[in-house]
DNA sequence: GAAAAAATAGGAAAATATTCCTATTTAAAA
DNA sequence: TTTTAAATAGGAATATTTTCCTATTTTTTC
């Protein structure tokens, strides 16, 4: 869990990450120069030598590294539940959500049915959030509604997406598809006959990936 | 950042939640009994001892505690950004980010313009998932939508909800209002009057407050 | 290229954490 | 309630980490 050469890696990272050497680290942190020497991991018995908390103490203070941070940069990876975990939500689908035992009395899901679901899993760095204002996009998306945009996930037919002109202009729409010189899309409400975009004058088209409700 | 009373309570309680006394939890990580003894945790000169970082290692492949989890104990907080933090997004309304320079050239957001969201910012311990089946809810959700339910987030009206009846079936609807006796609903979708529903009818009003797309 | 400064290696000494051991206190078992 | 076992305190001895110091290597400065 705690292993040695990621625990000395992590702090070469650390030195590596503020323009330290070692040495330069070592005195920064209040240390001796050696503290921190490559030749002193390990000793001439083969004994693996681990810094002392003290000294890791000193480390964080100085760099401002969050000690959770470190133990990442170390290979310790969260476990489930617990802090850094991805969140996992009972699911069901609502048809068997219905079946007679699926809630306990006091509405908790309850039962060997449900599976268990990864939210929001949003992997995407570049996600950004669109409020909508308001009406237009009725009843799909209310004023005020937070729309979750994924620029990397893949828009695919059906999948509603934000699409911006070279001008600047946003507009919702359901992908259809995307040709040589056209983008074809179906508005989210209203009237449902393909519009045609000229591919030349969309800078992008970015999935919706949640809607807040 | 790593206080050594915060660090030795963590491991009051890794012995408590394994039902050892410090002794006990000593033994079983092949320690001498008395090496988290609250006695020597601060010597005759008053100097402050630290736990090495080989004994915590013991402690935790002993008793399978993360070492993320163990500093979160000793109340290390997560950085922004880092491991354990809350998500943040850009967020800008629609209109704004209409705006001529809200997204650079590679169509991500940019500019004093954009807030910071916490997504999905759902502390609902009980929240779980529903997976829509069929197409009976479009366009609003359609089959294989995920509806993120939150127990505990109130109901208002015009909040979309599910509400389960005491012999199990389950509906979403818009919440109008409770009264004494009934509860008042919109359907979601199709004819715009105002259902209402014996009170003593409805097992539970779940508030749903995120829907993939 | 030469000189100075910084970084690193390595060994001894000093400081710090753990173990060993004994005694006392507390908890569990009879 | 008494006896036994476990837990804890405390001091000395031991083990481990850091510091001190010197030497070598590497990098930077002129």
């Amino acid at each position: 869990m705690l292993r040695h050469a990621d625990i000395w890696s992590a702090i070469d990272k650390v030195a590596r990450d503020h323009n330290f050497t070692l040495s330069g680290l070592a005195k920064r942190a209040g240390l001796d120069p050696s503290a921190f020497n490559r030749s002193k991991r390990i000793g001439p018995d083969g004994r693996l030598r681990f810094p002392s908390l003290e000294s890791l103490a000193r480390i964080f203070d100085t760099t401002g590294t969050n000690p959770l941070d470190f133990l990442a940069q170390a290979g310790v990876v969260p476990s489930a539940g617990g802090i850094g975990a991805r969140k996992k939500l009972p699911s069901l689908s609502i048809s068997d959500a219905q079946l007679r035992d699926a809630f306990d009395n006091a509405g908790k899901p309850t039962g060997a049915a449900w599976d268990e679901l990864a939210f929001p899993d949003l992997f995407d760095d570049d996600a950004y959030a669109l409020i909508v204002n308001g009406d237009s996009l009725e009843p799909l998306y209310r004023d005020g509604n937070v729309l979750i945009v994924s620029p990397h996930a893949p828009a695919r037919r059906g999948d509603r997406v934000i699409l911006r002109s070279i001008v600047g202009r946003l507009v919702a729409r359901e992908f259809v598809r995307r040709l040589p010189r056209h983008v074809e899309v179906l508005p989210l409400v209203g009237d449902n006959t393909i519009e045609t975009m000229d591919a030349g004058g969309v800078a992008f088209v970015h999935r919706i990936v949640w809607a807040s409700q």
